[in-house]
DNA sequence: GCGCTTTTGTGCGCGTGTTCACAAACCCGT
DNA sequence: ACGGGTTTGTGAACACGCGCACAAAAGCGC
């Protein structure tokens, strides 16, 4: 592959030469042809091992090998070193890689040496709780504006922020030049504000609302679903309790309701509810 | 595979008839812990399943296809009637499934016919946006304590629950049968917490700290990480500039347009800001 | 009963991501 | 200069998930 590159901006002279990726042939017939090749799965593994170098360089640690940096992040080593062979060649063999370098060369692939503008939509519980959140400015996000639909909301201050209404979305993405939209408002409204947010120039959003948006093709969507996140533990939660169950029942004679012996284990709070909600 | 069973439960009588699955039954002598091995992805997305067919109950509809439960869902037809298949053979060909059938099925599956306990630990922005949000209720879940480490936050209600002391966390968690904690600690707290909770008994955590944990095999651990979801965009928001700009150092003939495109576009507010922070 | 239509359930090829394991590269002491 | 020790970068095998495409079932009209 890359075996045959000339070679990599020694690191002696101190300042790196950013080298742009190579568009690799595969002539699929993908969307856009944008210098492709970094993984998606290796992309969203990068802030990961960014906030534990940062926290090494902070304890003054200036080398790290590929051990010990995916140790810190939970992750196998040779997935780490695979994953930083696709920004380059940014390590030493037989010594490791030098954290202050390598937090700049993610920081620079990630797109975090810019500040990017963000807007809040939807100012309820969770949205106060996002703007007041401190910890994003200090990762290269800038909190632009907050907007509400609600007239009582409009005009509150929130961490010296002043909410403004859906109204002047339009303008104020285009004031702030707003890169990011964070939806948070009820799943009634989600798609509708996704769509203004798309067509006034915002093509990266991310949802928190518990509904499946749709968006042109070209804009990112991710989402946040904290529902799906408990059910997930829930499902493993009473797999867990019916193996326990399922083990007891192989002595027991067996009725019809298998339900009834999973509920005698220490698992939830009520009884098997009959009727079912969600 | 199963294509030579001898035979499923004919519900051909039209009515519902909600039949237990055969708990492995058959003949087949595989006897390991886990009953039986659905893709962990294709959990991931029951819950977007449910929501979706609940939905359509809530609309009056009885009955759906792959192909329009595929399209709510926001996911491939083929994919989704593999992910349904894995809970059983609960379809009718040339007709689809019946909704409410297929709700109380995928409830089942994901455990939610019960109510599961949490606890909340860390009533700060977050916990308390977490608290209040009626949701979780809705489904399946009853935040049953929240607990906090500072005096200050201690004994006030919220969302009608009073804040209790990090001293009593073991104490709550049997008291309240706790199933499933979350952690909205600063991260230099997450750990420590997570083992506590580990100790205590609790085997489902749900991480909102920007920390690497650790936990005991058994236990199951899932995050969310604001941070991250927003640190991906702006990758693909950086991408986006520069092949943009990449395109138009290429055609540098005609800078006139796509110049302005770059400018026009909503770039990063500050231009390349010289110092990296993360 | 029979053929026609619709839709499920799934076999199969494919691409992506993960992990192992090792040669190449580098540092350092002698 | 050189050899020994260490760690990177990556080829290759493997595992997994996705989606196409199609046969098998079910319903329906006649
Ligand atoms: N609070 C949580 O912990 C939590 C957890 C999981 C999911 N969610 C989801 O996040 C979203 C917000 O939750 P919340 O608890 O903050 O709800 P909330 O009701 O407290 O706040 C919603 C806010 O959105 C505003 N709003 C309504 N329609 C709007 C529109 N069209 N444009 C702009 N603003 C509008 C409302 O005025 C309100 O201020 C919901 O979709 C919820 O399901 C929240
Ligand atoms: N607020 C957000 O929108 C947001 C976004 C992303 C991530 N997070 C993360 O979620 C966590 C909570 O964020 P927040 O904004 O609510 O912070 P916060 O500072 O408002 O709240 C933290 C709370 O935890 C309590 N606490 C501290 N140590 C504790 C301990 N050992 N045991 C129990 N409680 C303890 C504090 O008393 C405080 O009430 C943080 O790790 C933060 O990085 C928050």
């Amino acid at each position: 592959m890359r075996a045959s590159s000339p070679e990599r901006p020694s690191r002696g002279s101190g300042v790196p030469t950013p080298r742009r990726r190579r568009a690799s042939g595969r002539g699929s017939a993908e969307h856009d042809g944008a210098p492709r090749g970094i993984p998606e799965a290796s992309i969203a593994r990068l802030p990961l091992y960014l906030r534990a170098l940062v926290a090494m360089a902070d304890r003054g640690i200036t080398s790290v090998s590929s051990e010990e940096l995916a140790g810190a992040s939970g992750v196998n080593s040779a997935k780490l070193r695979k994953d930083l062979s696709h920004l380059g060649s940014y390590g030493t063999r037989g010594v490791g890689y030098e954290v202050d370098y390598l937090v700049y060369q993610i920081s620079r692939e990630l797109g975090l040496t810019q500040d990017w503008a963000v807007a809040i939509i939807g100012i309820g519980n969770l949205g106060r709780a996002l703007a007041n959140y401190g910890g994003f400015a200090t990762r290269g996000f800038r909190t632009a504006c907050l907007i509400d639909a609600d007239p009582n909301q409009v005009g509150q201050r929130v961490s010296g922020l002043a909410v403004r209404h859906l109204d002047d979305l339009e303008a104020l993405i285009a004031e702030h030049r707003v890169a990011i939209g964070v939806i948070a408002t009820p799943a009634g409204a989600a798609q509708e504000v996704a769509d203004r947010l798309v067509a006034a120039g915002v093509r990266s959003v991310l949802n928190f609302a518990p509904a499946v948006l749709t968006v042109p093709p070209g804009v990112e969507l991710r989402k946040v679903d904290l529902s799906t996140e408990l059910q997930i533990l829930a499902f493993h939660e009473q797999r867990r309790v019916s193996a326990v169950a399922f083990e007891a029942a192989a002595n027991a004679v067996v009725p019809d309701d298998v339900g009834d012996v999973i509920d005698a284990e220490l698992g939830p709070v009520a009884p098997a509810a009959s009727g079912l909600r969600v």
